[in-house]
DNA sequence: ATATGATGCGTACATCTGTACATAGCGCGA
DNA sequence: TCGCGCTATGTACAGATGTACGCATCATAT
């Protein structure tokens, strides 16, 4: 780990910049990063650096601890899925748009990359055991509800909400995820 | 952690017990119980050794590595909790038996300990990057399947398992729990 | 230009991890 | 009863981890 004594150049050479506003929020993102990549489980101080591309130094001078790290990345990520819901489902104009919304939704996270879906799952496991990132999923999962509650009854829009989590999830770990049209199919299906 | 060499008593002494039959049912039961307090992340070869009262050189001897523990111990949890989905809708004589079935297996999941439904999302999440537990998850999730498939169609089935599984995870992360009632107005709507 | 205080970083350290392996001890056949 | 061989265990070890902290370095004011 200690770097080779004959290394000719002397350190600051090698890692030129040091005022960098804004290092704290790419540590974050490093953060979110590493653990879509490997896992809440897989994610330390050195590997998020790395990500980073900064010294490890860098991360108990940002961060009081791994903890606080989690805390920030999670919220930043709850808080950047609710708004891509709320902005789906805030557009719609009447109660059909919304459902075409939903399906839109859930088809966009089973398509896309295994990223986010990867994150909510580290999130809801963390959020078992972690106080802090209790809170910071149950005030994703109230907002997103609230977002349905625009277009639902307080009651079809709690159960809508799990249907989708049901559906999403599922879908994800199987072995032949479920088709739009599948999609489609079971909001319908519900909302009929 | 070294042995406090002022201890009269043999080593022997202190752990009378040798020849112990089953002694690696025991051990994939105490690593249950670490993965279900501490979580995937928190459990060790030490920790499982502490919780089964046996040595740390018994962990290497029954199992070649970590993962085969975590393998191990997650197969077990699958597979009695699908014997527990089988025999519940396999006594369900009609179609309204099943939908009863359904509310009842759920709304145990949520009234029942924590225990079931925090193994269950770790096995989730281990799931994502180990590709031997994905197969228990998937052989896991067939089988639950079919046992719906005993008493509704194959697609009705599947978003019925979707929606089983949202509602659970949902509700259970949720500071509010859905009441059996709720559930069962749930699966109804869905099933009608 | 230079002193200075805040900012940022390299490194050390105690701790914990998975795993290997030399033996110790018991069951079992003779 | 007595050995023998396999089962079981204590211990050692290399590597990785979170965190502390002294010091280098830069922005700024003079």
């Amino acid at each position: 780990m200690k770097p080779p004594p004959d290394d000719p150049r002397p350190a600051t050479a090698r890692r030129p910049r040091r005022h960098d506003p804004g290092r704290r929020d790419r540590l974050i993102d490093a953060a979110l990063t590493v653990i879509a990549e490997r896992g809440v489980a897989g994610t330390t101080h050195r590997e998020i650096a790395r990500v980073a591309d900064v010294p490890l130094g860098s991360m108990t001078y940002h961060f009081a601890s791994l903890e606080e790290v989690l805390a920030e990345a999670f919220t930043r990520h709850a808080e950047s899925a609710a708004r891509v819901f709320d902005e789906c489902l805030g557009s719609a104009r009447d109660r059909t748009e919304a459902v075409e919304a939903v399906i839109t939704l859930v088809s966009g996270y089973l398509l896309g990359s295994q990223y986010d879906l990867v994150l909510s799952v580290e999130l809801y496991v963390a959020a078992a055991r972690n106080p802090a990132l209790r809170a910071v999923t149950q005030a994703w999962m109230a907002r997103s509800r609230r977002a349905l509650e625009r277009h639902f009854d307080a009651t079809t829009a709690r159960e809508l909400d799990a249907l989708i989590e049901g559906l999403v999830l599922h879908s994800a770990l199987s072995t032949d995820p479920m088709t739009p049209e599948q999609i489609r199919h079971a909001v319908e299906r519900f909302l009929r």
